[in-house]
DNA sequence: CGTGCTCCCGTTAGCGGGAGCACGGTGCACTAAT
């Protein structure tokens, strides 16, 4: 037993952790961010990387998992990557100490996984947030000695938490249920808001943040503009007619994947669509197919993309613009990952931002927030699965709700569950809540509007990408359209007429929208982020004219 | 919010235009029927 306590007061040193990355997973060197990240952990700290796919992300978790006494919690969000990653570790481990868990694991595969888990073999166990949201699963895990609670593509948080897969905004529960061991969040892709938003949701703790670059050099950006619906179809087709494969197109709807899919085919082209409304076995075999270059383009919804590696993507082309620059980014990242030459196109209609619009949704009734919240005061504490009782809300519109009232501050949640604030008013909840998620419907609004900035501005679209993501650039990167089409010294006499004092990610207030931070700059105007409305672009006159209107978040005239 | 379909009207037998309406993306867990 002393022995015991002695292995777990002593933190795994630099050399132990190169050591396991090594033996253990084969790994000879570490990238930059890795071992601090990994150091972060092993010392209790909680950690936020943004690193891109391909330099080693999963290391950052599987190092210190190994490293560390107890298992790791792994949240993913496809049953696919999850078995994917248990086989890879198992394969690496040369023994079975990775499990899933999940809906799609037969009952003697379950057993054997709890049972590892409950003899201490288990080092790494794998579940969706929904499976967490289950009673039954947190109640057996939370008897067990939790080493770590990482999550991977954390994006999904702040893309699907809202609306889609509200259990990724439960996780902060989770996390005080399991007695909040360090917190690893993991993605590619993350714009500051976005990482702010995990931060916040998973209740992490001053994290140590590591954010490799955005920058892609190899990726041409380019943006074609239409009128007609009609003339950017036969632009799109025209222009796969004469790209070199393998490459991706994206469309908005399942049935303009269809028709995209069968005209490419006229044309002699090897395609397939890919959505969400296939049949699973179709969906994996355009998969295999796709890396084993059989086909030249997925054509596709957003449900093609996650988790895959391919390196020699040659071009993704966009035939609708997406929800946000997040998305964007994250799809287009799926071209030329090899570093060789590769096409970013988006083919862009004004009207195409009305259907992303649309997808934004409403708020939620009065009256469900008033019963959910009532329920908790009358109950408390008491966990989300029992509180179904009382609201007889479907489990999606419940958590949904529960969501809003917790965020906004009527509902708090500790080891034992839910419970109000006592202070609070069903009155003050609900338009509390109502608050909240009218905010949350303007920064989506917001995003979209970012997402237009970039369709349609004539300067570097890889300047306004990067400082999208909070980086600073020279303002010309010559490898998109607009550079290609003016010329540096344009680019530069542009850059030197921008406004003084508004360097990428200065905090500022403004006198109604709270804090912000400045996202881009143009000669005449500044873009924002703040916290409670989203992007904002404000003229440089408005600001010089009224005076504390925009102040240096931490005293100064701006 | 925008698109595309159907239906109906009006005028005059083959069709144009407008109104009204449905539809649009992402996955998990779970259940019931085979």
């Amino acid at each position: 037993m002393a022995n015991v306590d002695q292995q777990t007061s002593e933190q795994p040193t630099a050399k132990q952790l190169r050591d396991i990355a090594e033996h253990s997973f084969g790994m000879e060197t570490l990238r930059e961010g890795q071992l601090e990240a990994m150091e972060a952990a092993v010392g209790g700290r909680d950690v936020l990387a943004v690193m891109p796919t391909g330099h080693g992300k999963s290391a950052v978790y599987q190092v210190p998992g190994m490293a560390m006494p107890g298992t790791a919690v792994v949240v993913s969000p496809l049953l696919a990557l999850q078995r994917d990653q248990v086989e890879a570790i198992n394969a690496d481990l040369q023994a079975e100490r990775a499990f899933a868990i999940n809906s799609q694991v037969r009952a003697t595969a379950e057993r054997a996984a709890w049972e590892a888990l409950e003899n201490g073999e288990a080092k790494f166990i794998f579940l969706a947030p929904e499976q967490l949201a289950r009673e039954e699963t947190m109640a057996r895990l939370a008897k067990q000695d939790i080493s770590l609670f990482v999550v991977d593509e954390a994006h999904c948080i702040s893309s699907w938490g809202h609306d889609f897969r509200p259990d990724y905004l439960t996780l902060t529960a989770v996390v005080k249920r399991l007695g909040h061991p360090p917190v690893i969040a993991l993605t590619a892709t993350a714009s500051p808001q976005t990482r702010n938003e995990i931060v916040d949701r998973l209740g992490m703790r001053d994290p140590h943040t590591f954010v490799h670059s955005f920058d892609r050099p190899n990726l041409n950006l380019r943006v074609q503009r239409h009128h007609e619906e009609r003339g950017k179809q036969d632009a799109v087709l025209d222009q796969l007619a004469e790209l070199r494969g393998p490459g991706l197109l994206y469309a908005a709807t399942r049935k303009d994947t269809e028709f995209y899919a069968a005209e490419l085919a006229e044309r002699g082209l090897r395609t397939d669509a890919y959505h969400a409304g296939r049949k699973a076995s179709e969906r994996k075999a355009i998969h295999e197919r796709f890396h084993a270059n059989e086909v030249d383009v997925v054509v596709a919804t957003t449900a093609f993309g996650m988790g895959i590696d391919k390196p020699d993507v040659r071009f993704v082309v966009h035939a609708d613009i997406t929800d946000s620059l997040d998305s964007y980014y994250q799809e287009i990242g799926r071209a030329g990952r090899d570093g060789e030459p590769a096409r970013a196109v988006l083919h862009y209609r004004s009207e195409d931002l009305g259907m992303q619009q649309f997808f934004v949704g409403g708020t939620p009734a009065e009256e469900d927030l008033a019963a959910v919240f009532e329920a908790v005061r009358d109950h408390s504490p008491i966990r989300a699965a029992g509180l179904r009782e009382h609201t007889g809300l479907t489990p999606r519109k419940q958590t949904r709700v529960l969501n809003l009232l917790e965020h906004s501050g009527s509902i708090a949640v500790n080891r034992r569950g839910y419970r109000a604030v006592s202070s609070v008013s069903t009155e003050e909840a609900v338009e509390k809540a109502l608050a909240e998620s009218e905010s949350r419907r303007l920064i989506d609004k917001s995003r979209i509007e970012m997402a237009r900035g970039y369709a349609e501005t004539d300067t570097c679209r890889r300047d306004w990408l990067l400082n999208y993501f909070g980086e600073e650039t020279d303002g010309y990167c010559g490898n998109c359209d607009n550079c290609e089409e003016g010329s540096k010294a344009e680019a530069e006499a542009h850059e030197a007429a921008m406004p003084e004092g508004y360097e990428i990610q200065r905090p500022v207030m403004h006198r109604e929208w709270g804090h912000g931070i400045v996202m881009g700059t143009q000669p005449d105007r500044i873009t924002v982020l703040f916290d409670s409305v989203g992007y904002r672009d404000l003229a440089l006159k408005a600001i010089e004219e009224d005076e504390g209107l925009l102040t240096y978040d931490g005293g100064g005239a701006a």
